[in-house]
DNA sequence: ATGGCATCTAACAGATGA
C-alpha cells in the first residue's frame, strides 16, 4: 500500500508538466495533494477517474489559493472536509477519507513566510494537535500526509544557523512539532527509516536552490504508532518536477502482523 | 537589507509562497 504526499503548487501547472502521466506510472494507493490552488470545476479530474481513482477536495474560499485534496484507488467509506473551524476551513487546509482499516488526513499548515501570519499558524497548529488526538481515539490508525511548512530538525534544513530566526524553522514551531507527535503518537516514517542529512521535500525557484540542494524538509507523512510495524519504506520522490515540492512515499505491508 | 522565481487572479500589477 503506497501513500503519497504532494505539494503540487497548483494542479492545472502540475498538468501541464504531465502530472497524470506520472500518476499513471507511480500509481499510489493513495495521494494526498495540497496547494492545488483551484476549484474542482477547474480541475480536469476525468483524467484520474480514467486512471481508475475517486478523488475528493477540500478548496478555499479564495480563488486560485491553497486547496487539498485526497486520490484514492478505493472508494472512501467517508470523506470529511474541513476540520469544524471555519476560519480555518474557508482556506482549504484539510481533508480526511476514512478507508475500511484506516484514516488518511491530507494537511496543508498555514506558511507563515509574512510574519504577520505566524499567530495564525499557530492557533492552526494547536487545533489541529487537538483534533488529532480526539480523532485517534475513534480511528486510532491514522496516516497524516502533508505539508507542515516546518523543518523539524537542524538535519532537515540547509542552513539551520542562518534559518534559525525565519518561519519555518523557528524554535516555536519545530517544538510544536514535537509535542505534536508525541502526543498524538504518531511516527515521522521518512525519518523512520532515514536519519542522513541532505534530504529536502522543497526548494526555492531562486538562486538555482534545487540544483544545489538547498532545501527544507517540510512534507511528511507522520504514521500512527498502532501502523508503525506496517511501515516498509519511505523516500522521497525528486524526479517528480511539477512543483517546488517534491512527493514523498511511504509504503505499507498491509498484512505485517 | 534586497531580490531572486513561479502560480495564481484580474489586470498586463498585485498577492502569495518559505
Amino acid at each position: 500500500m503506497k501513500i503519497i504526499t504532494y505539494n503540487v503548487n497548483g494542479i492545472r501547472a502540475a498538468y501541464n508538466k504531465n502530472f497524470v502521466e506520472w500518476l499513471s506510472a507511480v500509481r499510489p494507493d493513495v495521494l494526498c495533494l495540497q496547494e492545488s490552488k483551484a476549484a474542482i470545476e477547474q480541475i480536469d479530474t476525468a483524467k484520474l477517474e480514467d486512471l481508475g481513482y475517486h478523488h475528493h477536495w477540500h478548496c478555499a474560499q479564495k480563488k486560485g489559493y491553497s486547496g487539498v485534496g485526497i486520490v484514492s484507488k478505493q472508494k472512501p467509506k467517508h470523506v470529511e472536509y474541513g476540520c469544524g473551524l471555519a476560519d480555518f476551513d474557508n482556506e482549504g487546509r484539510i481533508i480526511r477519507a476514512d478507508f475500511d482499516d484506516f484514516s488518511v488526513l491530507s494537511v496543508y499548515v498555514p506558511s507563515a513566510t509574512n510574519i504577520d501570519r505566524l499567530d495564525f499558524k499557530m492557533q492552526f497548529c494547536h487545533y489541529l494537535l487537538d483534533y488529532v488526538k480526539d480523532l485517534r481515539t475513534e480511528f486510532p490508525n491514522l496516516i497524516i500526509s502533508g505539508d507542515f511548512n516546518i523543518a523539524h530538525n537542524e538535519i532537515d534544513i540547509h542552513d539551520p544557523v542562518r534559518l534559525s530566526k525565519v518561519s519555518g524553522f523557528l524554535p516555536m514551531e519545530r517544538e510544536w512539532l514535537s509535542k505534536f507527535l508525541d502526543e498524538a503518537g504518531m511516527v515521522d516514517s521518512f525519518r523512520h527509516f532515514n536519519n542522513q542529512p541532505g534530504h529536502y521535500s522543497w526548494w526555492s525557484y531562486r538562486a538555482a536552490a534545487r540544483e544545489r540542494n538547498k532545501g527544507w524538509r517540510l512534507d511528511y507523512n507522520f504514521v500512527s504508532d498502532t501502523l508503525q510495524h506496517k511501515m516498509i519504506r519511505s523516500v522521497k520522490l525528486p524526479d517528480a518536477r511539477h512543483s517546488d515540492h517534491c512527493p514523498v512515499l511511504t509504503e505499507f505491508d498491509p498484512g505485517a502482523k
